[in-house]
DNA sequence: ACAATGGATGTCATAAATGTCACAATATAT
DNA sequence: ATATATTGTGACATTTATGACATCCATTGT
């Protein structure tokens, strides 16, 4: 429940308070009123809505938290470790999940701007995950990594279900940081 | 009859404590003061309707603890949407999800006060959804039913992890209502 | 090219609301 | 029981909304 006052979006905006109020006056910016004076507050989210309507550049620490995360969905903790470490000396913080209800959860909690996935969990199907996470609004835009060892062929399937990219295992550090690098700082 | 901490509502409405105290004693939002040193208390109930008397955006989590909601895990959605339906003539609100992700999505968004848990699902593991619930502090106290066909020592193990009661399949809907009005109202 | 026009934005002073800080007292967790 | 975290409080610092008015800027008409 992030908010933003119209001072904060008046500097965001280089541009007066003053101006500010008359567009959440006049409905062009969606916000509402503290109930002592009126002071308005306005949704980080519908903020970059705004921004976007009207092709205005959206300031980079809005549109994650300070630090953008990383969630890891493997079941084999040492995996998952060994992806931790990389990304840590990449300078990102990040979440591992051993589950799909782990993941769900954390996914929900962290609002981490990428994922790495692996594909054949035993209990889940990495296929599933990639198809709900994308018809979902909130979390379309999260960078997906499908990390696996199966064939070719299911690398394109996850691809295809709206993966951003994948990995096949086993994989160097060295790629894997600049997957990382590549979509931790993209858009 | 949840209450929240002044330093709560703070959090929810991104605003200084210090503010919330004073919307309390201006009595734009109804509350009370515990004994001890007059610590502020407010109905979950009140603060939902002094934030749409504002039109102030209201948390989604909030809203389940004035109507107690469900959370229906389960893969196979005619089953599924038979306990909704029951549910819903009992009274309360559900949400169906078919895969562990998406349970995890939804528990931590719509903090469900009870879940029905299928043991048996392709695709993940009922245990571990127990288990990995009870180890979290802020789901520890979620009611968790489990629906499943299997014997009665798959059964024992659910509630031994930490499951708040059993149904096996078949159930009636008459035991069904039953077991969601012992637990919805619990507490 | 120029001036006129109208709408959006900036300026300013002020009162009111909100934030900050340190500290003591209380709650809560361990 | 003890340690840790949260809370209330007062005094004070900052930010904000508001109205009336000054500027700016693109468009239009000449």
């Amino acid at each position: 429940m992030k908010t933003l006052t119209s001072g904060e979006i008046a500097s965001y905006c280089d541009v007066n308070l003053r101006t500010v109020i008359r567009w959440i006056e006049s409905g062009k910016l969606k916000g509402f009123k503290l109930p002592g004076r009126g002071n308005n507050r306005v949704l980080v989210q519908d903020f970059i809505e705004f921004l976007e309507r009207h092709d205005m550049p959206v300031p980079e620490k809005l549109k994650s938290d300070v630090i953008p995360s990383l969630l890891i969905v493997d079941d084999e903790m040492p995996v998952a470790k060994s992806i931790q470490r990389v990304a840590r000396r990449a300078g990102f913080e990040s979440y591992i999940a051993t589950g799909g209800f782990q993941a769900g959860i954390m996914l929900s909690q962290h609002n981490p701007r990428m994922m790495t996935l692996d594909l054949s969990m035993p209990g889940m199907d990495g296929y599933s995950v990639i198809q709900f996470t994308r018809e979902q609004p909130q979390y379309k835009d999260i960078k997906i990594l499908v990390i696996s060892a199966l064939d070719d062929e299911s690398l394109s399937r996850a691809l295809a279900l709206g993966a951003n990219a994948t990995l096949q295992k086993p994989f160097s550090n060295h790629d894997l940081t600049l997957v990382l690098e590549q979509f931790m700082y993209d858009e």
